[in-house]
DNA sequence: GTCTATATGCTGATAGAC
DNA sequence: GTCTATCAGCATATAGAC
């Protein structure tokens, strides 16, 4: 594709959306101002309504995109049939996935009180999505015998917590790997569901 | 004690702590105005600061004061000295007290970045004093071989997490008393550290 | 595509009247 | 103890020059 002298559309989106995402992890939506993300893309801050409509956007978008990415990346993964299997194929994905995305993760449930009320609703519909994904798991192991889960709703929340809750405390610095971090939750999550 | 005819402070100071714990949940921190606060309590902004130095006073109290109370409540509970019946004392304990106070774990859990680092660090004091009270019930059944937990650190924050949890899904008016959801996250988390 | 300049309004906090 | 009035600054978003 052709291209305009001196225009940088496309790295300027992407670096300011970058910029937003780590100052909205750090601060909170609330607390960042449009300046402040202007000065880390290295523009001025009329120059952002050339990529974003209003503030509200780029907060849904971020959002959006983490949960389309998430949910694309979930349904790529190679799984076989066996629920104990797929269990912990989960809790590993889940944990290793969001080990490499905290700043997505953090704005992504942290920051769902900022959206507007019909931004809200459409995130909720891609948060249920990939709750249902573990949800149809912990039903088949149910079905199959294999599990424990007399109920599937709140057991799936409850290992979602679980897993979600490594990114709160979980620093690169840390005595343990992400590997063996999600192995050692992938035992727990499954004795959580009554596998010995 | 006597009171000075017009004044109200001893009833202004509460209804100024409990409408910012209200609108800091709601909206979080930084989205709240002073003046928001002052609306909800009936008085003009001025007012608010006969009872707070200034706004980031007001959340690290709201903090403090439900990090020690919760403390004391756990230290008050009375508890034997069998592993098993003290997890799952802690876990029933944890859900039910954290329920019944909706809008201060959510200030306390999602407002850490909004202090100072000072204050930051005070809190954090709090919040791994009850974190150490998990730990040792997990220590004790490790010790005792009751349960089944490689690593210690891991599990306490894998288990505090996981019942957390239920404050962002819990609703009144759901199919599912207190009690009721306080008793199955109880039998995961038995299950989870290994008690079949 | 980015800049500067600007509009309109809200922010936390203080001073002084009552 | 509470009010009104106010300060100085920063917010989002837009208009028009280059």
């Amino acid at each position: 594709m052709a291209r305009k002298t001196g225009s940088h559309s496309d790295i300027t989106g992407p670096k300011i959306r970058a910029a937003a995402l780590r100052l909205f992890a750090r601060s909170g939506f609330a607390a960042v101002s449009m300046r402040q993300i202007a000065a880390e893309v290295g523009v001025q801050a009329g120059a952002l309504y050339l990529y974003t409509p209003d503030k509200q956007s780029l907060l849904f978008d971020l959002m959006q995109s983490h949960l389309q990415d998430l949910l694309a990346a979930w349904r790529a993964q190679p799984i076989g049939a066996d629920p104990h299997a797929r269990l912990k194929a989960f809790a590993r994905f889940h944990i290793l996935y969001h080990l490499d995305r905290p700043d997505a993760v953090f704005v992504a449930y942290m920051e769902l009180r900022s959206l507007t009320a019909d931004n809200f609703a459409r995130i909720e519909i891609l948060r249920r999505a990939y709750e249902d994904q573990l949800e149809d798991i912990l039903r088949q192991g149910q079905a199959a015998g294999v599990f424990q889960v007399p109920d599937s709703k709140l057991a799936t929340l409850a290992v979602i917590a679980m897993l979600t809750g490594v990114n709160t405390w979980y620093r690169r610095e840390g005595r343990l790997s992400p590997e063996r971090v999600a192995d050692l939750y992938a035992d727990m999550v499954l004795r959580a569901v009554g596998v010995p």
